[in-house]
RNA sequence: CGCGGGGUGGAGCAGCCCGGUAGCUCGUCAGGCUCAUAACCUGAAGGCCGCACGUUCAAAUCGUGCCCCCGCAACCA
């Protein structure tokens, strides 16, 4: 028997700039359900990558003075460095110059010409000689003159006919609106859905998937003076990763995926186009497209004009890794847009995990190396705020579970918190060091308590914080292969020696 | 009539989809504890949830209108 599966990916992303925040931000989400399904006894799937092809990129590599390849090349190694600096447990990296990639991009193009989804036509466009780029309308100016020039260049432009391949996107209108309808979680958050329905709703074009004016991309088979549209090339890496078009691959049973999961501005290429591709080929959809938000930084927009884009792994080596792991996902509603401040991660660090979760673990563990021998308490009978506590632990899985599900990583968070809460209470109240001269057999089990909720915290915090939580179990005397969901039904190991408390999360001090 | 997001105690934000004690972090004030990373606990002050009307036994939460702020406008997560 095969365990359940579950296929999820990032997007991949386009190799025309540096990873940045924004980068981090989608892999983190995704390598915190990955593990989190792991850990939930999934057989999990979780695919990242480089989308390295289209003219953007040509012209990038032609400004760094180097060739295409080489340029992807360079790039490519950052994000996946970018990736290992946030330790994303991606299973596969998919390129789209990997020869895997073309030949599966080329087989889902010959799927589409074989049912008669593709003809060839004319792309219409403006051309900025100058620029030698192409420009929408509304990236146009009309000046006084009568000349049409290019708003952010002043190039003027020319409109041009170039011949390219078309997909029959109008024809699938309806199709997609019956399916939006039959799967009214297919396109998550609802506002997102709601855009997405107006925007189907108000009629498709067909869709212009090749260009001749460059060369860098995957060629149209049996008309090399094409190559395809980069978003029909990006798209398919979620095929290519489960072997397309092998049916007999190892991970074809992975596909149709569980979630793609995206930023913002490509909702519209995730629900929209890549299920018309998918339907034209006759192939299942995948399951569920959700749109996360934008963050800003110190309140302003990350652009290239400003330059503010930033890199995280500065911040990596100042604040820790957990440190900013958590403040991505726990900071801001996942779904809406948020702005990163030193500030804002400085307060939710200091608050949440070092005068929170840190102290709490340390206030128990060094309380137990003390006065309990260094081993996990032996318990005695329980009273009504033993029950209560443990009560609100054992609950946890489950609403952990039910909030990482709808991708509501910030209630899983707050959740876990109101139980932490709730022992940082239960600790003064029940005052250990008091019971320590009054009654030591019930300061035992009231500690044995504290190990077991914090056992319960730093089981389902792993996918968050994947080493501190390994080294907060550590010092809980759990065993490594005792660190899955479905181990916490067992109870904690009486009289498990346990190592010498370390502080997990120190405060952070703002030099002046 | 371009599209979308937002206006909730001093600050920053949840809650709104599935109406019914308005929650979190920081800040302020007063106690407590002393195990712990000057952390933790208890209590208090402070909000007519942008404005108006409507639906309802009941609205921050649903509907309508208006005011203000902010993004986006096909390849930037």
């Amino acid at each position: 028997m095969s365990r359940n599966r579950f296929y999820l990916t990032t997007p991949i992303y386009y190799v025309n700039g540096s990873p940045h925040l924004g980068h981090a931000y989608t892999s983190t989400a995704a390598d915190v359900l990955a593990r989190f399904k792991r850990l939930d006894a999934f057989d999990v799937l979780f695919l990242t990558g480089t989308d390295e092809h289209g003219q953007k990129v040509e012209a990038a590599a032609r400004d760094a003075e180097t060739d295409p390849q080489n340029f992807v090349d360079q790039v490519a190694a950052d994000f996946a460095d970018m990736a290992r600096r946030m330790n994303i447990s991606y299973d596969d990296f998919v390129r789209t110059t990997q020869p895997r990639h073309k030949e599966a991009a080329q087989a889902l193009w010959r799927k589409l010409d074989e049912a008669g989804m593709i003809y060839l036509g004319a792309y219409e466009g403006y051309y900025a000689v100058r620029d030698e780029a192409f420009y929408d309308e509304s990236e146009l100016t009309k000046r006084p003159d009568g000349t049409l020039v290019a708003t952010a260049s002043g190039a003027p432009v020319q409109k041009v006919s170039e011949p390219s391949y078309f997909f029959k996107l109008s024809a699938f209108q309806d199709r997609l609106l019956e399916f939006y309808e039959a799967h009214p979680d297919f396109i998550a958050p609802t506002a997102k859905r709601n855009e997405i329905l107006s925007f189907v709703r108000g009629g498709l074009n067909d869709l212009s998937i090749s260009r001749t004016k460059f060369t860098w991309g995957i060629p149209v088979p049996g008309d090399e003076q094409h190559v395809m549209y980069v978003w029909l090339d990006a798209l398919v890496n979620y095929l290519t990763a489960t072997g397309y078009p092998d049916a007999a691959a190892p991970r074809a049973a992975y596909w149709p995926a569980d979630l793609h999961l995206v930023g913002k501005e490509i909702i519209r290429f995730h629900a929209v186009y890549w299920p018309a591709f998918l339907m034209a080929a006759g192939l299942p959809l995948p399951k569920r497209v959700f749109s996360h938000g934008w963050w800003t930084v110190e309140g302003e927009k990350m652009s290239k004009s400003t330059g503010n884009f930033i890199d995280v792994r500065p911040l990596v080596s100042t604040f820790g890794l957990d440190q900013v792991r958590f403040f991505l996902l726990r900071e801001v509603p996942f779904g809406n847009d948020g702005d990163f401040s030193r500030r804002a991660l400085i307060a939710r660090v200091n608050a949440e995990l070092a005068n929170g979760l840190g102290n709490l673990a340390q206030r128990t563990l060094s309380f137990i190396a003390k006065n309990a021998g260094g081993v996990v308490p032996a318990r005695g009978a329980l009273r009504e705020a033993d029950h209560a506590l443990l009560d609100g632990a054992a609950s946890l899985p489950e609403k952990v579970r039910a909030a990482i599900n709808r991708l509501a990583f910030h209630e899983a968070l707050e959740e876990v918190w109101k139980v932490i809460r709730a022992a940082d209470a239960y600790i003064d109240h029940q005052a250990p060091w008091t019971l320590k001269k009054t009654d030591p057999e019930r300061m035992l089990t009231v500690l044995y308590v504290l190990a077991s909720v914090l056992r319960t915290v730093a089981v389902l915090l792993q996918p968050f914080m994947p080493d501190s939580m390994s080294k907060l179990l550590d010092q809980l005397g759990v065993a490594p292969e005792a660190r899955q969901i479905a181990a916490l039904e067992a109870p904690l190991v009486e009289n498990a020696p346990l190592p010498a408390p370390v502080g997990l999360f120190p405060r952070i001090i703002e030099a002046a």
